[in-house]
DNA sequence: ACATTTCTTCTATTGAAGTCGAAGTTTTGC
DNA sequence: GCAAAACTTCGACTTCAATAGAAGAAATGT
């Protein structure tokens, strides 16, 4: 059955077919995907991508339509949605649900520069006003918000 | 060959090691520790564990040491260095390396209260006045900076 | 037209993770 | 002192990710 959790190849075909989104040109033959998971470092037989991919497709992480005789994949999942599920894993396997210990580790790493910090400081910002807001309006899932007058 | 990142099992036990230890009590015997996995849902045979744990102990994320007939066990690796490895891993392999999309993701869990976005931001307020006296120190590696006017 | 190239599907192999039972050794409880 | 209990080591088995070759079908080039 389907699972949750995209494997280690799976996730690097998934960044290939995010990438080629943003760049404008989506359903990928499975030559490209090949071709670019070869310049990302990882050199695999053409059989390899078409098979792993195939299994995203009964995973349901990919799509594929037909074009001549091959198929042309694109991603199904968003970045976003996995990048939320994989978050999640980490909080809880290694962070114990502890999100300042997450951010502890994540403003510990080499890889942030100054400008993400600023970033991310709107962000949090951000995020903390939109809490207050909510909290202000009683923001229970339950019940309908009191709009107009 | 060692390999850098635990196993979801072996994060398990990493999880039941550092709480011990937290909670004042660390060498654990295995039966303890299979215990406190089978609380946290995870019901194992005790040879099990015992597997796991020798596995661990070639991998050096764990020490052992003999007492009576048996073996306790503890985390080799701290939680923070482990954080700070998964972080990297998450960075690369889903967010293409933008600490501010991991950012989001973040904020967008449903398990981050309103009280620990309030710790994060003292985090990064923080971690931004660090890096500024950082940069007005001139901490690049590269180029020797020409501190006096 | 037909040989070559380009695809796919199917099948098989390897290695890691997870799981545990059998068997052997030490400790403990009367 | 000896049976029962507690531990460990070893070996076996299952599943899944990763990898790719063989074989067959469709497109292409000249």
């Amino acid at each position: 059955m389907s699972r949750i959790y995209p494997s280690e190849l799976e996730l690097l075909i998934l960044n290939v077919l995010w990438d080629a989104k943003s760049s404008g040109d989506s359903p990928l033959p499975v030559r490209d995907v090949r071709d670019r998971l070869q310049e990302a470092g990882r050199d695999l037989a053409h059989t390899t991508v078409i098979t792993t991919l195939n299994v995203m497709l009964e995973k349901k992480f990919v799509t594929r339509k037909p074009r001549k005789n091959a198929f042309l994949f694109a991603a199904k999942v968003t970045r976003e949605s996995v990048g939320k599920k994989e978050m999640g894993k980490l909080l809880d396997r290694v962070f114990a649900g502890s999100a300042t210990s997450l951010m502890q580790a994540l403003l510990s790493t080499d890889e942030v520069s100054t400008e993400s910090i600023a970033e991310m400081k709107k962000l949090i910002d951000q995020a903390a006003s939109l809490k207050i807001s909510a909290k202000r309006e009683g923001k229970s899932k339950t019940r309908k918000p009191n709009t107009g007058a």
